[in-house]
DNA sequence: GGCTTTGTCAACCTGTTGGTTGAGAAAGGT
DNA sequence: ACCTTTCTCAACCAACAGGTTGACAAAGCC
């Protein structure tokens, strides 16, 4: 057992690490697209870029409907959640340790120079 | 020029598509570790998990200080946060999208359907 | 000074990624 | 029927990623 969002996860980051795919994506927020179009604008040949919407595909970040002979992509939020949902909990837990972190050494300059006036042992 | 934060996403998408990655993160999220802490759990060398620590610091996420020989791995937030900010931005884009063509969807619907009472034409 | 602890660096191996080209499948147009 | 358009599949290749082991650097401890 591998647990089904580690593998998802896996996926999601590892399609987006790649430039083109996240332009690809940028471009598809805006509407769907064929291959053919979403090819038009790179320097790379029309099966390369087939082989990254593949990926994005197989990673859930994309759908493709089936219209005529072309197959429009399609962006799919859903994916997106889950990510954001996995970063944003480990951020925040960073972000809190950070802020007790800092009012701990905050204290702890409070304790060794109380007030900064008159530093001699008052015993 | 290759735009900074293109390849700062590239590096931080690609860390975290490592699930031995992600589960550091997300112990470090916890309290910072040593990189020994952070290998014991694991069966793979130490040198492997160290190779993995120099990832995710080339990428950001984290940073390391100098405390005698041992060297505290930190977990740092903040391109977390470009991370998130990269990832919300088009899933807004793409189901607002969605919720605009749902609703031409509805309207359509409407228009051949109008009140699924009598379908005769009137004329 | 020598030993221990903690970690990195270098060389190596294997599987995966991202690109290429060439062939061909699938659906329509004429 | 044949041609065109759109796209995928297969084979190949160079580069990279993630693991291994072995050597060694750096900072205490005795």
């Amino acid at each position: 057992m591998v647990d089904d969002s580690t593998e998802r996860l896996n996926r999601a980051f590892a399609a987006l690490a790649d430039p083109t795919r996240r332009d690809l994506v940028a471009r598809l927020a805006g509407g769907d697209a064929t291959v053919g179009e979403l090819a038009e604008p790179y320097d790379m040949s029309l099966q390369a870029v087939s082989k990254h919407v593949k990926v994005l595909e197989e990673a859930g970040l994309v759908t493709r409907s089936k219209d005529a002979q072309r197959r429009p992509v399609h962006l799919d939020a859903e994916v997106f959640g889950l990510m954001t949902k996995w970063i944003e909990r480990y951020r925040r837990e960073a972000e809190e340790r950070y802020r007790r972190l800092d009012a701990l050494l905050a204290r702890m300059a409070d304790d060794e120079e109380p007030t900064h006036t008159d530093t001699r042992d008052a015993s």
